[in-house]
DNA sequence: CGTGGCGTTCCACTCAGCGGTCCCTCTCGT
DNA sequence: ACGAGAGGGACCGCTGAGTGGAACGCCACG
């Protein structure tokens, strides 16, 4: 069978050499296997062998062999040639401090603050400048995807983001203001300037406020977790369709949470 | 180590070959950074290079690489000298089919149960012969570590377990009976025939009650969640101290609540 | 019946992973 | 102070594990 071939085998070699041995980019199978874990997302959580080929750019072959390892492992899982993300995952998740330490502390407040509002409540914590979103308390009456429990957000343009930076280094306030400050919604502050006064305003009062900037007919009020230095690890919000509710009716319940959970984080001695 | 060593050197070769070039037993390098992985769990979250070396059983070297890889794709980070779980586990586990269907849609229905009984609410899914507790929903009455998101308990001896078990198939159920049955407190059903009745009960009324079986004081009541073809895919549970309330004045809340879950699943379409 | 996309298997080449050895930095205990 | 011991980390030559091109089988289109 094989139409004309045979005899070639590695005979033939000066035509057009193998090359390439070179194992592509991120050299180490680690980083290419993150490459592979890099390919899921929100908007992609179950992907077949060809997508993680177009997405990771890497090899079939490659991928195939990473994927089928991935499994054995139980990180991924294999449904009907779709893999997604397998229970050793979920189980080691619960393991990070995110989780052991800041959510179980949290986690109870969190739920008085929601029987209170009968509101989304977010817990967040900064991942370089974004909010890296922990925990999320919602009944039925929920507003949006955003803040979903493992995505991200920017800091200039949510609530939780800016109560982090109002009482955060100078450094890092400059950093984020002299990054790119794109509007997500009419209402976002692009101006570094203007929100440099926000800043102030949210370190003066304690509780920062999100006016539609993230999203449209969406507020939040949002209070700083501070650990025994004043340094901020966290921040908890309440967000809720701007026409329902004022906000600054819910600012005193979100502050007094936030001073809890602090205090609770001391009690334990989270980093 | 033999008394004399001397031929020192890789001068003397036959002495004693390097050898070992084996690398160990679960060759391939992502079953070995699986066995770093399988060293953390809830009682050894953080550990140190050493802790690992000696959990693993790996050469130092070796683990010492992998966790440095293991840091520079996040999926580990290093606090001085520790190493824990990282946030790119914790990105990932939130798009695991776990979260993004069954938590999504049982959440707000979990939440209104708890606002209801003001007890810890429970949702777990089958694993093998366990169940994997996927959410919990608590306020500050905790009553004890058992059902930590992410762990998981033996079917028998929960009310998770048994309300999943009435509703599987003969051949499931008879492997967990043939299995060990472990007492766990003094009131575990420890005889074959006796769970065998239970469940038969369970099946009848579509609810299970846990008294005492897993932790002494503890009582909780379960109902299963079950797909379009009526195979259970999950249950839910509320759990309360056994002094503090009547098991079957929940019994109803959790069934209604399970059913809801259920039909919702349904419409979104879960496997 | 070709065409193309996809999952899967095969295999020779070679470079990335391996791990023994050495070294540095901290505690301790005396 | 100072040696002993434990732990973290760097170096480096050897080799087999990982690599990826090629080819195969399968289905769904046109």
């Amino acid at each position: 069978m094989n139409g004309g071939r045979t005899l070639e085998q590695h005979g033939g070699r000066d035509a057009h050499v193998p090359q390439a041995r070179t194992p592509a980019d991120g050299v180490g199978v680690l980083s290419r296997t993150a490459m592979v874990l890099r390919c899921f997302d929100a908007r992609h959580p179950r992907l077949t062998l060809a997508k993680v080929v177009r997405r990771s750019g890497l090899p079939k072959t490659t991928a195939h062999r990473l994927l089928t390892e991935l499994c054995s492992i139980r990180m991924l899982s294999l449904d009907n040639h779709e893999y997604c993300i397998g229970q050793r995952v979920f189980e080691l998740a619960s393991l990070s401090p995110l989780s052991l330490e800041l959510r179980e502390v949290a986690v109870p407040f969190m739920q008085d603050l929601y029987q209170a509002s009968q509101e989304t409540v977010h817990l967040g914590v900064r991942m370089r400048h974004e909010v890296l979103y922990v925990e999320k308390i919602r009944g039925h009456r929920q507003v949006t995807q955003l803040g979903r429990t493992g995505s991200s957000m920017p800091l200039y343009c949510t609530g939780l983001g800016k109560a982090i930076l109002a009482f955060s280094t100078a450094e890092l306030v400059e950093e984020v203001l002299t990054g790119p400050l794109l509007p997500r919604t009419r209402h976002t502050i692009v101006s570094a300037a203007a929100l440099r006064r926000e800043l102030a305003v949210v370190a003066e009062r304690g509780v920062a406020f999100d006016r539609e900037e993230a999203a449209i007919g969406l507020g939040c009020v949002a209070a700083p977790i501070l650990d025994a230095s004043n340094r901020p690890v966290a921040a908890l919000s309440v967000s809720v369709p701007v026409a329902r509710r004022r906000l600054d009716q819910l600012a005193s319940a979100v502050q007094t949470a936030a001073l809890s959970i602090s205090r609770g984080l001391g009690r334990q001695g989270l980093l």
